[in-house]
DNA sequence: GTAATTGCAAATGTTTTGCATACTG
DNA sequence: CAGTATGCAAAACATTTGCAATTAC
């Protein structure tokens, strides 16, 4: 059951899809229909996602791709820039869209895992700062914040809704 | 070939010993050679290091320990903050003493995978900020830049002396 | 003595790789 | 058609686990 796509949505893919293409042109990469549709996939749906998810939604596309070519294909889309890789946590990497949402970190919940994403300029000035006083290029950050949710009286978890200790 | 020791090292060492004496006590846990020689071998060296580092250097010691002992003791040193975990890039972790050491973030060299430090009150800002906004207590955080070295003209690195395209 | 800890090896879970087949350019 | 991409299975890798032997308390 595919979702009905608005405007904004159908905008977004059409940018980030001749992004791509552009991509696999400079690069002369092959078009393939999998790799297309895991781009789609991936801007279909909302919010952060691992490998694991990402390979079972394709299998109820019509391309039912490897784990192998959804690994290969989440490279080439990190590589231009279309998507963004985190690792949280020790176990699995876990990815986001990147194209079209402005630059944002990351709180993660102790308790439930759930991620919220917060904006501050002060993280640019601190890119720029140690870039210019270590001689370092800045290109790239990430800024994990941990921590437990504040609770109500009853012991349950605002954010999250599970009960805290 | 054992480094001489110096007082502070010394002084370090026994304060340490005494937050993982206290560690294991409360909580009912066994004081094993192994443990000792692993948080001493941890404190004796410096800068960041892996699982297999620390266990190669443990095979110079008088104990050598198996690598699951290494990965226990290293979770009961997180457990009482004597080490910090990092999750750099995707493969494993990274780890570092705690104790004694002022609070920093760090700088990872794209083309070596150097790691430098350094120090930004602005974090802690942020940190306490977003706490408030979001309604959480954020007990820990983990920021890292990522950037290439500036090069001299030669065309080698300045930082880690390799050669850059 | 008894339960926790160790060491070893096997298991786990994620990511990578090799190779035959399929398909893009 | 030539060579790249795919799919599958096996390999690689860090980490965890199960279990018998050992050891702290």
């Amino acid at each position: 059951m595919r979702m009905p796509q608005n405007k904004q949505q159908i905008e977004l893919k059409s940018q980030v899809l001749k992004i791509f293409m552009e991509y696999l042109e400079q690069n002369e990469l092959r078009k393939t229909p999998e790799r297309f549709a895991i781009l789609d996939e991936i801007y279909t749906g909302k919010g952060h996602f691992d490998v694991e998810q990402l390979y079972e939604k394709m299998k109820e596309r019509k391309y039912t791709v490897s784990r192998a070519t959804v690994y290969n294909t989440l490279d080439l889309l990190l590589a231009c820039n279309l998507v963004i890789k985190h690792q949280f946590g020790a176990s699995q990497a876990v990815f986001e869209k990147a194209h079209g949402f402005k630059q944002h970190d990351h709180l993660i919940c102790n308790k439930c895992n759930n991620i919220l994403e917060f904006c501050d300029p002060r993280i640019q000035q601190i890119q720029n700062m140690m870039g210019d006083l270590l001689k370092f290029n800045i290109n790239s950050h990430s800024l994990y914040l941990y921590g437990d949710p504040e609770c109500n009286k009853e012991g349950s978890c605002k954010t999250c809704g599970k009960k805290v200790k």
